[in-house]
DNA sequence: ATTAGCACTCAAATAGAGTGAGTGCTAACA
DNA sequence: TGTTAGCACTCACTCTATTTGAGTGCTAAT
């Protein structure tokens, strides 16, 4: 069967009103719409060419339609591209520039909660291509070293390193250096065997340290070691009937709040970005039911977007909220906090 | 009207059997229990007394009775302490030793939630008598030098400096030895405008670097900066029907995303333990309902502890769940989880 | 002081009737 | 040939008894 203008049009118009009454939409709605000069039987007979072509369904003999995955699919696909254009303006978004990433970022979830009432998600970001920039030993007390480890877009790593026989200041000094002066400015994979063993050799009774600052180093390094992941807005949920009986309930907050179970999602939407290369447009990915990688999530729509503050270091936010969001709402905060987040990064 | 031996006896039964079901427990169930030979209507004029004293409650008319806040406090105050002394063999709970404490925060925040069913939560410790170990500076780059603090306790807060002007690592070598042999070993309150301004007139052109570090130092040191909050298990909150309904697990469960509003708890608790002394054995708290501090757990109970690391580095953490929660079960949990961050920061 | 017995209450479960929004199908129409 | 009007049918929902059963309070007997 074909997807004829008019079956795209009266589809449209059913999505558009479920998203809005999250009831299931009847012929004889549309068929009063304005701008649809048909009757409902007319309607009807479409409705019932769109149900076999599987794009919306109906919950029970006799009732109205509602759209299905692959109706939203399309919705999302095609006709939202086509009013993508016009250009709206948007509550006013301020991030404040808080000393710490951590408190930009939770206040980045909480904006989108609060923007879009779903709930909302972001990570730290991920360094893809990181060089060390600086190691720093420091003496704490007597059996007990300080490392900051710092990287290429200021990532920092504190690691206490325990020694069994007291070191003094000088030896501090020299390792310092030793570390410093084969490390600085090399990615993970340029720090090979080879070069550890050198330094090892080198810092003689002291191999040991030297040891542990690796281990610390590719702690740093290692991405998901790292992740964090701040969350905002996940009582909204319970705004929208079709999530809010207790086990979905229960299952997407326990989601939530292991955050574990989110790094899937993280993971996926970050290689398929990287796939697309920066075609789909801002890097806005849409999962739609069970499309979704995270099982918990299968009745809801998640809307990811990245961000990036500096070359290679990206991050991911995520709006989680029930199929019938709205897309376009959530795409343009999404992308509203992207330039938001940019701005603030790109200036300093 | 005075409370007897028998009452008691009832009025433990009732709050017992509630545990378990839940429901409203009739005169009946508990004219069969064993060891009570009375008859149920003898109980039921017990019972009558009961209400009238205002330990237990009809949800209406010729239905059972369940306890009422009252209720449960007699039950925790007195009827629980008897039963203390039950030596009873635990869970296997194995807190690993993780590098970072806020690892084994979360750690233990989970085992608090699994090994009871109820929501759980535990803060980072706060420092209360704290002194400045030592300060680090070092550069980064052209114009940001990082400062990392420690204190004692080995706290750590990372900042990062911006200056205009370049400064050579002479410059900030003489700064650190300044900070240093300033600062050491001083607590908050010795650290006073005088020696800030001494310092800053040592320091010259650089007075502005001293004041950055000043104000992070301040800013480790003052503790609610730094207080962090892990939840877990706040999805068991819909195993119970009474708070499972959309308005309560919304208001829940926001609470426990705004961590804030959990920061009112963690200080009512702290300072009642204070009041104290240590006299309230292991430092546990308990709220039931309206008692809480905390307005949207009005339906729920409250148990919290506090553990210490080190002298002076106190952390709370406490167990969310239903009025009707197993109150004796929560407080062996979390005292067993008190030792074993005991014996882990003890031994170091 | 305790208990058996009885009338009474009330939430919850059950069943049946009516309502209405919606459908599919068919036949008439432009 | 595409559109529409009309009609029978479906089925979730709502409403209204009606029943059931666990529970109470009171009174009179033990």
């Amino acid at each position: 069967m074909e997807m004829t203008e008019r079956k795209q049009k009266i589809l449209e118009a059913i999505i558009r009103n479920y998203l809005d009454t999250g009831e299931p939409v009847g012929s004889r709605t549309i068929s009063k719409y304005e701008d649809m000069n048909l009757s409902s039987a007319t309607i009807r007979n479409e409705m019932s060419d769109l149900e076999e072509m599987g794009y919306i369904l109906q919950p029970h003999t006799s009732s109205g339609r509602i759209p299905s995955d692959k109706g939203y699919r399309f919705y999302v696909d095609r006709l939202m591209a086509d009013k993508e254009k016009e250009v709206s303006e948007m509550h006013e978004m301020v991030v404040q520039k808080a000393d710490q990433l951590s408190e930009v970022l939770k206040q980045v979830a909480k904006l989108l909660a609060t923007n879009t009432n779903y709930a909302a998600m972001i990570t730290t970001p991920q360094i893809h291509r990181n060089k060390l920039k600086f190691i720093q030993l420091s003496k704490m007390d007597e059996n007990s070293i300080l490392a900051v480890i710092v990287v290429e877009g200021n990532i920092l790593k504190n690691k206490i390193i325990k020694v069994d026989q007291e070191l003094d200041q000088d030896t501090i000094l020299k390792l310092n250096l030793l570390l410093n002066t084969h490390l600085n400015g090399l990615s993970l994979e340029e720090i090979n065997l080879g070069l550890i063993t050198l330094m090892k050799e080198q810092a003689g009774i002291h191999s040991d340290v030297v040891g542990s600052v690796i281990d610390a180093v590719a702690d740093v390094i290692k991405a998901d070691e790292n992740l964090e992941i701040y969350t905002s807005g996940a009582n909204n949920i319970f705004k929208y009937p079709e999530l809010s009986d207790n086990a979905k309930a229960s299952e997407i907050i326990s989601a939530f709040e292991e955050k574990n179970q989110l790094t899937e999602l993280v993971n996926d939407s970050l290689s398929k970005l990287n796939d697309d290369g920066e075609s789909s447009e801002h890097g806005i990915q849409v999962y739609i039911g069970s499309e979704t990688p995270v099982a918990s999530m299968k009745d809801c729509s998640v809307v990811t977007a990245t961000y990036e503050l500096e070359e290679g270091m990206r991050g991911m936010m995520s709006i989680i909220g029930p199929k019938r969001m709205d897309y376009e709402k959530v795409a343009k905060t999404l992308k509203t906090l992207q330039d938001q987040l940019d701005q603030i990064y790109k200036k300093t």
